[in-house]
DNA sequence: TGATTTGTAATATAATATCTTACAGATAAA
DNA sequence: TTTATCTGTAAGATATTATATTACAAATCA
């Protein structure tokens, strides 16, 4: 099992962005703090425009945090770059035999569990803000200074 | 973010031979029953095997489930064929920049978010037995009678 | 107008998962 | 003891997915 990169860039990209309002935060600027293309950047400021997360602007435009950061979650963050479907988080195994009582059950059996897992990921990411990140960091600097 | 298919045949796999005890269930009939080829059966026999799940037998040996179906949990069979580190369930960026505060914290400040998502999957998963699965066979094949 | 940056497509490369083939070794039944 | 059967495992092929690269039009603002 293992998410694809995508979620933790995204939330490297809003606290970079909230946490220096003041800064010029370019797609160039990210890549280079995130370690990944440019382009990688750019699909994510996509996503998490579409989502009302984040507003970017061509040309010097400046990009801004829609949300104040307590109202914005890693789990906002999570289903603006993945998707929270449950068969998308959890791959099921295709081709099972009809004619097997297993073979043919063992999708309906499993789903509602993942179901769960899928509600217990959510609640976990629901409460954690954005905010709460940037008050962690903050205490992280403080205390490696 | 995506399980590989490794859990759910395993289920599979294990759910088949302690719902059928009678039957000899071999690498060939999983490998028709799930839908994938027999070898990735017999690898995951020997993760089974190796989590004290499942005897396997070369040769026309039964296999059998080493444990009651109500004491083995579906944690038990995903810890037994995919990692339950929490890096390798959510993938982190690497290549972060180390001279960025950002970059050089933001794997510090997600795993302990991460870590709690992981303990919330464990959790779900640690709550479902193979004989909940059966349970729930049955009334599946009485409803569809 | 010109420099800069995003948005997006198309393609290439890399990483991972699954399939296939092959065969040695274990097992039990004839 | 021989034979058929099945597991265990390795090596290589293919498929799938993720990420990187290149390219350029459109937006933005100084």
């Amino acid at each position: 099992m293992r998410v694809s990169t995508q979620f933790p860039i995204a939330v490297h990209i809003m606290l970079m962005i909230d946490a220096f309002p003041d800064k010029k935060i370019t797609s160039e600027v990210l890549s280079v703090s995130a370690g990944c293309n440019a382009v990688i950047i750019r699909n994510l400021f996509s996503k998490l425009n579409n989502a009302g997360l984040l507003d970017t602007k061509s040309g010097k435009g400046k990009t801004t945090v829609l949300r104040p950061a307590e109202e914005i979650t890693l789990w906002d963050i999570y289903t603006a770059v993945e998707s929270d479907e449950t068969d998308e988080i959890f791959k099921l195994h295709q081709n099972t035999s009809e004619t097997c009582v297993v073979g043919s059950n063992i999708h309906s059996l499993l789903m509602p569990h993942l179901d769960e897992a899928a509600v217990a990921i959510r609640d976990v990411f629901s409460k954690v803000t954005l905010a709460d990140l940037e008050r962690e960091l903050t205490e992280t600097i403080a205390k490696n200074a």
